[in-house]
RNA sequence: GCCACUGUAGCUCAGUUGGUAGAGCAAUGCUUUCGUAAAGCAGAGGUCGGCGGUUCGAAUCCGCCCAGUGGCUCCA
């Protein structure tokens, strides 16, 4: 199998590159070295921390040991050998992995730890020594270091011991390693070509947004194009969703700090900003999320089972102190928007309501073109039945519909046994950014707990009162993470019905330019989205700086427009031309225009 | 927040061992009025991220801070 072949090729690079660094740095303890995507990487406690130079000599060091040509040499001892002799070598943290296997056995092992020891077989550990080295590793390995095949160190990172913050932390060394050098140099090539449709350079170079020092870090400002762009997704949700009975409410951005009292986020959120202290008024503070307001809302009113489903919405800014390290773009930012909405329904419509909101994900990925997804499915840990509140019926009919519901669409999904939140299961949708790291954007989630604690009611047919069911749901997530998502998707060359300049009209010199200004005026009481390049400037640099900033249609104006010639349609990123009548163009940009549904 | 790195004009980047800054593009003005991916000329633009220190002298060396990048942690 070629795949195993390749792990076998990355674990021996990681075994490698840990003996080099003990010959480099002696006395240095060595945490876990796993496989990973694309590579590898070792976590080492370093005497004194190294720099991006030592990787250079880490990976000379590492060449000279695959020329020495040592085969890998399994050994299996008893894990209480195993234990004393990794005592006797001062590696401590090998020790620790060791002793949790031997004492508590496999469950506390995490995924990147199995790799070093086998979970299988908690008596025994096996070893594999490289001449010198001896390390504690599950295996697989290829015979001889020669056949590691090639790799290259690239990124030094700073990583806690066994994932936990008050845990020292290391230094964690990646690697990249594939079979052969050419797929490595293509790799690295392809990464290049990434970065070009990072979202954080395309805001600036297509004027879409900024985050400017004086205001504040992760909270990012746009500028019209990227206003727009947020315009046209949000108008888009709403127009999916109002006429399927969805309504609008609105509530303010700051509240009373009793409001997080009862809703129980003052004792255990911990990403709210402090509040705004007043002298003689009571402490107020800026909203993290909106589930609390719209459960106040509806608690202030009486409510009937007739009402139910009540689907409520509003696309509103929270603000959450993330810390400065966890902010990138528009990503992770400080000011989120979310299209939030809240469904209070009775047990029976859970299921319906879940699929209409399936629906809604399903038209908005398509409008978008976003194909390349997975969902995550959280459930309970049935091993932990007590961890959960609300009704036990419940809990089991909605994951099992869960489940069917996105199985039925065929979309690719996980589920995470044990994931669910205490208050109820919930489906996350993840997708990738042009750099490979993972954001969630939709997610639809059952909350049994906020209404039992605002004490939520509708009154029954049989006028008795019962308890309704909440749901939560985003489509987009949050505005800035699907902008920075989209715009990483179309890497900036936005389709034509939302881009923020739909339309150029450049003209060919200045005696034009009334006929040109007329067409614009046109175009845009249409409301098709059209500028006008009038500059003194050659055809040739017009049509350039229009396809520098990816305007879908460039039109050049001239005499044979003037004359009533057709118009020559410059298309982004299209070979030939389009030829609309004179006639016809407001008409094809207004079709050109429609909301894909 | 933690580890490592980075920070020179609006953007992309030069700047040798310390001797107080330079290019291209963009923007501005003038010339040119031109038919599908870069016309020419000119002037302008910088507290070299900030503060402090070492030095006769700091973009360059040292310290602290701020911001960004890649990870880690976090994202009830």
């Amino acid at each position: 199998m070629e795949n195993d072949k390749l792990h076998a090729m990355r674990h021996t690079a990681a075994h490698v590159l840990a003996a080099a660094a003990q010959r480099l740095y002696p006395g240095i303890k060595l945490g876990v070295g796993p496989v990973v995507e694309n590579g590898f990487f070792y976590d080492i406690l370093f005497a004194a921390p190294i720099t991006e130079e030592d990787l250079e000599k880490l990976e000379v060091e590492m060449r000279k040991i695959v020329a020495e040509g040592h085969d890998m040499v399994r050994e299996e001892i008893s894990i209480d050998e195993a234990i004393k002799k990794f005592e006797e070598m001062g590696q401590d943290f090998k020790v620790e992995l060791l002793r949790d296997l031997k004492e508590k056995g496999t469950t506390k092992v995490n995924p990147e730890e199995a790799q070093d020891i086998d979970v299988a077989h908690p008596d025994v550990a096996s070893l594999y020594q490289t001449g010198e080295f001896v390390d504690l590793c599950r295996g697989p390995h290829v015979g001889n270091v020669k056949d590691v095949g090639a790799f290259k160190l690239w990124k030094l990172a700073g990583a806690y011991w066994r994932g936990k913050e008050e845990n020292p932390q290391m230094q964690r060394i990646y690697g990249l390693a594939f079979e052969t050098q050419q797929e490595l140099d293509q790799y690295l090539t392809m990464l290049e070509e990434a970065k070009k449709r990072d979202h954080r350079k395309l805001g600036k170079e297509l004027e879409l947004f900024t985050i400017i020092d004086d205001i504040g870090s992760g909270l990012p400002l746009f500028y019209p194009k990227g206003a727009i762009l947020r315009r046209m997704v949000e108008s888009f949700i709403s127009n999916l969703q109002e006429p399927r009975g969805y309504t609008p409410i609105w509530i303010p951005h700051i509240t009373k700090g009793t409001l997080y009292e009862r809703s129980g986020h003052l004792q255990k959120y911990d990403a709210m900003y402090p509040p705004m202290h007043l002298e003689g008024e009571a402490d107020y503070y800026l909203k993290p999320m909106n589930c609390p307001h719209f459960m106040m809302l509806y608690a202030s009113m009486p409510h009937s089972y007739r009402e139910m489903p009540m689907r409520w919405v509003c696309t509103t800014t929270n603000y959450r102190y993330e810390k400065s390290g966890e902010l990138s773009g528009l990503t992770r930012v400080r000011s989120l928007t979310q299209d939030d909405c809240h469904v209070f329904a009775r047990p029976d419509q859970i299921e319906g309501e879940i699929n209409l909101m399936l629906d809604m994900i399903e038209l908005t990925y398509k409008a978008f073109g976003f194909n390349d997804f997975w969902v995550r499915i959280s459930v309970s840990d049935p091993e932990n039945p007590d961890k959960y509140i609300g009704d036990k019926q419940v809990w089991i009919d909605s994951e099992v519909s869960l489940k069917s519901l996105i199985e039925t669409r065929g979309w690719t999904h996980e589920v995470g046994v044990g994931e669910a939140a205490f208050y109820g299961p919930k489906l996350d949708f993840m997708f990738k950014d042009a750099i490979g790291r993972e954001w969630q954007l939709s997610t639809i989630q059952l909350d049994m707990n906020l209404p039992e604690r605002f004490e939520l009611e509708y009154v029954d047919s049989d006028g008795s009162k019962k308890r309704p069911v909440v749901i939560h749901r985003a489509i987009l997530g949050s505005t800035e993470r699907f902008l920075g998502i989209l715009i990483e998707h179309y890497a900036g060359a936005f389709p034509f019905w939302i881009a923020p300049v739909q339309l150029r009209l450049a003209t060919v010199s200045d005696e034009f330019v009334p006929f040109a200004k007329l067409a614009q005026e046109k175009l845009a009481q249409a409301d098709i989205r059209v500028d006008l390049d009038d500059s003194n400037e050659k055809v040739g640099k017009k049509i350039r700086n229009s396809a520098t900033h990816k305007i879908p249609w460039t039109i050049v104006i001239g005499q044979k427009e003037v004359d009533g010639g057709d118009f020559k349609v410059n298309v982004f990123g299209q070979e030939e031309d389009l030829v609309i009548p004179a006639t016809e163009l407001v008409d094809r940009a207004k079709q050109a225009s429609q909301f894909p549904q």
